[in-house]
RNA sequence: GGAGAGGUGGCUGAGUGGUUGAAAGCGGCUCCCUGCUAAGGAGUUACAGGCGGCAACGCUUGUCGAGGGUUCGAAUCCCUCCCUCUCCGCCA
């Protein structure tokens, strides 16, 4: 959430940066509201005011000794009253006003960075760097090719238990998942992250603090009867760890690496990757994500990038680095690192993780805060995918592919999977 | 699901109508003392909004789970809701 003062007092800068995401909002009626409410805030709390000396006043008299029921306190209890109305008409207005310009200011998303490459849309995504050497050969097969003939998962049956877009791995996919799950926290945790396992149930007020409500209600699935959704990744649930929480400077930074499995609509990608483990409904996450001080999130977004980097080199899996671009950036990010990994059957660099800082953005709308001594500012918060599993088991699927149709596994692996390929079982 | 108890500041925990944003302790911060030192003393310390000030800070409003109500005045009384804990039942 955007600061209010800001909408008060400078709107125009906030049009100016929405329109770096091409977005042009006008502005001029919410400052409106937020001068109105502000304007009225003023009016009642100084009439408010009178009331408490009246009622302090009333207090002292009667402790004086004046009769309760004399002329008067009467006198008072009379002013008493028509104050309170007059609050009563007063509040009403502002409350109306100020749950308007909350509401709008939830659908409002982040300002971009001035680092933050300007541009329309995922084409002008700035490519800043690449590590190792992409496969490209002739002839080599998708990871779906290869899931259906090593038996990796079972997608038919899957839509008999739930639906399409839902897969059930099996065998040596299943232990890859497994393995790959655990891989990834142990290499986090060495590092000095906190493991998390979070529920996955998360309420509306942990969607709304990370940012995916109110605006992407259709992207989670929601319990209809509770106030209860299904997280669509752990940024969710981690964030909301430390809501309404004043944390104290010396405990900064937090950083945790959150496994849990991640549930989305996918509203709208129709005909897109309709075969495999790139696009589904329920996936598997590795969430890396900090709390910082405010001073500290331009390093803590270097860093959490390449801790998510060093999942991808330890796996030898070649990648691209994109510093997105204003118009492709999430609606909670300031600034996003992509990283994408170059899968060899398909040809094509694919994103495997999405490292955001969001500034204070999450955290003014979870109220977590720091305390400095006397100053209590509000964190800095972010989160990258350390990695997504299904994607990451597809590109070793591809890039491990050999000749004689089995699959060649990175050595740090070995040790969690059992063995060191894949073959027809 | 049944019965009961309870939700108070960063934490523990007092407080049942009057100047209480709230005792005490812990923790934090500042300063002091120091030959009895894994110590002692003094002070300070909630959060959010608004106004004033370059600032230190001052003034003011709201907040004792949430929302309503009674009252000149509510942490305290009434109503509704939410949540937590304990016991019983059921169950991974």
């Amino acid at each position: 959430m955007i600061d209010q003062r800001l909408v008060r007092d400078n709107p125009e800068v906030i049009a100016q940066q929405l329109k770096r995401r091409g977005k042009s909002i006008d502005l001029t009626g919410l400052q409106l509201i937020a001068r109105q409410q502000r304007g009225l805030e003023e009016e009642r709390s100084t009439l408010q005011a009178d009331g408490n000396r009246i009622g302090k006043e009333v207090g002292v008299k009667i402790k004086a000794g004046a009769d309760p029921k004399g002329d008067e306190v009467a006198a008072l209890r009379l002013h008493g009253n028509a104050i309170k109305q007059k609050v009563a008409v007063f509040e009403e207005e502002e409350k109306a006003l100020s749950s308007q310009l909350r509401d709008q200011l939830l659908s409002l998303p982040n300002l971009p960075s001035p680092l933050c490459p300007d541009g329309k849309d995922e084409h002008d995504n700035v490519e800043v760097r690449r590590w190792g050497t992409p496969r490209i050969e002739e002839g080599l097969e998708e990871h779906w090719q290869i899931a259906q003939r090593l038996n990796l998962f079972d997608t038919e049956r899957s839509v008999r238990i739930a639906q399409s877009r839902f897969v059930t791995l099996m065998g040596q996919g299943a232990r890859l998942e497994r393995a790959l799950i655990n891989f990834m926290l142990d290499l986090h945790t060495s590092k000095g992250y906190r493991e998390v396992m979070p529920p996955v149930l998360v309420n509306t007020a942990s969607l709304t603090g990370s940012g995916q409500l109110p605006k992407f209600a259709e992207e989670s699935f929601r319990c209809a009867d509770d106030d209860l959704w299904l997280t669509p990744t752990a940024e969710v649930p981690v964030t909301s760890l430390h809501r309404d929480e004043i944390i104290p400077a010396d405990q900064l930074p937090l950083r945790y690496s959150a496994y849990s499995p991640c549930f989305r609509r996918e509203a709208g990608s129709y005909g897109r990757d309709t075969r495999g483990l790139i696009r589904l409904h329920q996936f598997n996450k590795v969430e890396l994500y900090w709390f910082v001080h405010p001073d500290q999130s331009e390093e803590a977004h270097q860093q959490i990038t390449a801790d998510a980097e060093a999942v991808l080199q330890a796996l030898d899996l070649p990648y691209r680095v994109l510093d997105l671009c204003t118009g492709d950036l999430g609606f909670s990010a300031q600034r996003t690192y992509d990283l994408e990994v170059w899968l060899p059957g398909a040809g094509a660099f694919r994103e495997i993780s999405s490292c955001s800082v969001c500034g204070d953005f999450q955290a003014r709308r979870s109220a977590i805060r720091t305390k400095n001594g006397k100053q209590t500012q509000l964190v800095h918060t972010l989160n990258g995918s350390g990695l997504a599993v299904g994607r990451t088991m597809a590109a070793l699927l591809e890039t491990g592919q050999q000749s004689d149709g089995s699959i060649l596994l990175p050595k740090p692996l070995v040790p969690y999977v059992g063995f060191e390929r894949l073959q027809p079982e």
